[in-house]
DNA sequence: CAAAAGTTAGTGAGCAATAACTTAATATCT
DNA sequence: AGATATTAAGTTATTGCTCACTAACTTTTG
């Protein structure tokens, strides 16, 4: 296995520690043993415990925004809000590792020394989805806003149904098939509908 | 100075602390000299660092929930909930410790032995501001939303006006003199129109 | 004088990071 | 082609440090 290989397996095993415990409350220990490879070699493949955090927020945020990439193909304005509202929460049921991570990743940054390159993922986020949305202020708003509910919802294990399956049928998502579909069958039968 | 006296003490100076570094990146010493005191005698204080970090998490909680009834005497309904939003966003500027601390808590949940202390902070969050304010269904999930946006921008230092002081006049918050002022006038002014 | 408040000194465990060594693959030279 | 030099992948052993927590002792206060 060449090293860059290794490097995206460590990564993706970092990922699943950090997601839990956090920087502080995961040791490089149980990242080299859960990717199979002894604990001192992950100090050939990054400079330190620092940089395998930080590529590995880098990680999480690009897989993020592709999500978003792919969510929005051949959609544009609300539709393509609408649509990465929908890949957001879904990742709740499917990948909520992505979303605790991302609450460690906020949390590392009030370390000075973390601060500028996890703000960097952030503003990448933001931008993009400025971009791929033309939505600004309150929606805007309002969608990052939900989406931090996401994070804590998946950090807490509430039970989603709480704050987001309640919606009201066109309430938010007008002209959704899969909203409608949500609000009016049983919960879970249409989740790919969309 | 007596016991009872010395905890209260200890705590504040905890969530200094933990607000920061969180559970794992916070060391009892450090939580020590803020207040003054030697390091052991934390532990005469407090069974252990669990311990202490539950009571800064549930003073963390009870602080917001009295800061929520202050922020509602006298109204009802929407503009019960209306006056919570504005308090909350207001923490964002005089106390973000408050805000940092909260999620903390959250990204400590994830480990099982305090999972269902931190749970049940929420849980009586969540209830109080129903009683208050008596909304439901996306009202309420755009409250927490929203709340839980604020507190990543005081993690990430982002600047608030970014995501809050670009409301539109009225848009959210009708018959409100505050959020009126605000649009109208130069930000910072009218901060405690409300 | 007795109980409560508080201290100093110490322990064992866990941790990030280094150094030195080993094995496997790849290129180089007769 | 086959022996040899070279680089890359990976290991074991170790170190120095930090940390939560204990035990035993001292000081203050009613």
């Amino acid at each position: 296995m060449t090293a860059d290989e290794r490097r995206a397996s460590v990564i993706r095993a970092a990922m699943s520690e950090f997601a839990r415990g956090g920087l502080h409350g995961t040791s490089t220990a149980a990242i080299a043993k859960r990717v199979g490879v002894s604990q001192p070699y992950l100090f050939r493949l990054f400079d330190d415990k620092k940089a395998l955090f930080l590529a590995t927020v880098d990680y999480c945020f690009t897989r993020l925004r592709d999500s978003f990439d792919r969510a929005v193909e051949g959609l544009e304005g609300a539709g393509a809000m609408h649509a990465m509202a929908h890949a957001y929460t879904d990742l709740l049921g499917t990948e909520p590792e992505f979303l605790r991570m991302q609450l460690q990743a906020y949390v590392a940054s009030q370390d000075p020394e973390y601060q500028a390159p996890i703000r960097a993922c952030w503003e990448r986020l933001d931008e993009q989805v400025r971009v791929l949305s033309g939505a600004e202020g309150e929606e805007l708003t309002d969608f990052f806003a939900r989406g931090m509910l996401c994070n804590v919802i998946a950090a807490l294990d509430l039970p989603r149904e709480r704050y987001f399956s309640s919606m009201k049928a066109g309430a938010q998502h007008v002209d959704c098939a899969r909203c409608a579909a949500e609000a009016a069958g049983p919960p879970g039968t249409s989740a790919e509908s969309c």
